[in-house]
RNA sequence: GGCGCUAUCGUCUAAGGGUUAGGACGGAGCCCUCUCAAGGCUCAAAUACGGGUUCGAAUCCCGUUAGCGCUACCA
């Protein structure tokens, strides 16, 4: 049974490096009937907040894609200090009691252990510990009886790293608690986690982990390590640097379907290698191999200017053409109802979502692109009332003449409308275009519009005809 | 500094000894059209550099350069 952990430490907002990680994690063991465990790696009492928490479960719940079992480090310290004392038991692993100012001499040079602390006999060391003196439980690195440390990594390959350039790294804190290191490995251990799938940054801890696993003497688990995203500026995304652009919210708050940020994150990194693009939740979980993953970092394509990859905001937009209408409608509510439009019913936003649904890339987006259904068109020039090739005259008959039109025709639906403008653009000897863009603009507030007559049936005979009379008193 | 990893159009990627180096986004143009979209068609755009190996290299090897990561009692 494949069993994966999405483990992230709660020390800031859950980017899209970090939702990336899960996505991938979920798909490798949906794809093979496997188990998704939330791990939340909590060791780091200092930095730890609860606002990082919150922020981790609203972005993790809104990808709508769950798990099935979940755990906090922190109610698991004794675990991770048992399997700690255990290698110590080992011989594998001894008290250092150099003080924590001293340690990082000089972080250039390669500082492998300090002087003196490994070579203590389990006497001295037994009786300096009970006398109190505090000490880092570090790891004992076999540098004479093993030349390197081997792993097979699902995406890089074979990978080796000298144990001659492996430092002692700390199991346990001088204050008790454990370290990154032992707290992740015990716990992979314990929940038999099978598949370790994470970011690159975690390669070189890989070797550590090989060492400790085999310390606690446990099957080392399948490890896949997955390229990084970046910022076109080259550097690792953050929030602290690029802003709100790399929180998972803030795609949510713009309007991403879940499934459409899902497809976007999971074609960076990974490939169906058959030139699919849109494919759905579950279509990932068929095709997803880790035979896709690439080894280098990506770069998420953002400005200042456009704070969303265009990739993404198209893909966004192909599964929104892809929704059906009732869908559509029910998903734009609350963006709607967020633009300001208290009178956005759920009946209106269905007669809508069809003239809109290919005119949005993000369901925010129904805010500057709706408007007009919700809130008088006022502020406009009225110069956008002249016709192309036509001039204020021309506008304000095109305008007089389908206020009569509209005001008489039996009924206000597409048939009709198109019927009786046109006639009425051919009485006046001007062109179609000509007729509707004054009516347009009237009604719109602006030159780019849904299709004119659906526009006109939704918002019905008295509002165009109000908006042609204000239009009227302007040109 | 040491160690590890990586390098194909602007971006995401395919091709893993033999292809006109393919697709997508974005860009440009044309068509469609009541505007804007959507849709259709077309175009521009890449193997970091230098050496090998080979009949043949984007692909294998070495070097250079660049980027990223690790080098903590952070994760």
């Amino acid at each position: 049974m494949t069993r994966v952990r999405f483990a992230p430490s709660p020390t800031g907002y859950l980017h899209i490096g970090g939702a990336r990680t899960f996505i991938f994690n979920w798909l490798h063991a949906r794809h093979q009937g496997g188990v998704v465990v939330l791990r939340i790696d909590d060791t780091d009492v200092e930095r730890n907040t609860q606002t990082s928490l919150d922020s981790i479960y609203e972005g993790l719940q809104w990808l709508e894609l769950g798990w099935d079992e979940f755990y906090r480090q922190s109610e698991r310290l004794d675990l991770h200090r048992q399997a700690a004392w255990a290698i110590f038991e080992k011989g594998l692993a001894y008290r250092d009691f150099t003080p924590a100012s001293a340690t990082p001499e000089n972080p250039t040079e390669g500082w492998l252990f300090n002087p003196g602390m490994r070579e203590l006999s389990r006497e001295e060391s037994d009786r300096r510990a009970d006398a109190g003196e505090p000490f880092v439980l570090r790891f004992r690195v076999p540098r004479d009886s093993r030349p390197e440390v081997v792993v097979t990594d699902l995406v890089y390959g074979v990978v080796s790293k000298a144990t001659g350039d492996l430092e002692d790294f700390a199991l346990l804190r001088s204050t008790g608690m454990p370290t990154y290191h032992m707290a992740s490995c015990a716990d992979d251990a314990d929940l038999r986690i099978t598949d370790i799938l994470r970011g690159q940054e975690h390669l070189a801890n890989t070797f550590k982990h090989v060492l400790i696993f085999e310390a606690l003497g446990v099957e080392v688990p399948r490890m896949a390590h997955l390229p990084l995203l970046m910022a076109p500026d080259g550097a690792k995304l953050s929030k602290r640097v690029h802003g709100p652009v790399v929180s998972v919210t803030t795609y949510r708050d713009a309007g991403f379907l879940p499934h459409a940020f899902i497809n976007f994150l999971s074609l960076v990194g990974w490939s169906p290698k058959n030139d699919r693009e849109k494919l759905s939740r579950d279509e990932l979980v068929e095709l997803f191999s880790l035979d896709g993953i690439n080894r280098s970092n990506a770069t998420i394509n953002f400005t200042d200017e456009e704070p969303f990859d265009p990739k993404a905001l198209w893909l966004n937009a192909e599964h929104l053409r892809a929704l059906d209408i009732d869908d559509l409608a029910r998903q734009l509510v609350p963006y709607a109802h967020e633009a300001g439009f208290t009178n956005a019913t759920p009946e209106k936003l269905r007669a809508i979502a069809p003239l809109i649904r290919e005119r949005i890339r993000l369901l925010s987006e129904v805010g500057t692109v709706a408007d007009f259904f919700f809130v008088e068109p006022k502020g406009y020039d009225p110069a956008e009332l002249i016709p192309k090739k036509g001039d204020a005259a021309m506008a304000a008959e095109a305008l007089r003449k389908s206020k009569e039109v509209l005001s008489t025709v039996p009924a206000f639906d597409h048939a009709t409308l198109d019927e009786a403008l046109r006639a009425a653009a051919e009485e006046l000897s001007i062109k179609a275009g000509q007729m509707f863009q004054p009516i347009r603009v009237a009604v719109c507030g602006r030159k780019n519009s849904p299709p004119l007559f659906e526009t006109l049936e939704v918002l019905g005979r008295d509002t165009v005809l109000t908006r042609l009379d204000f239009a009227l008193g302007i040109v």
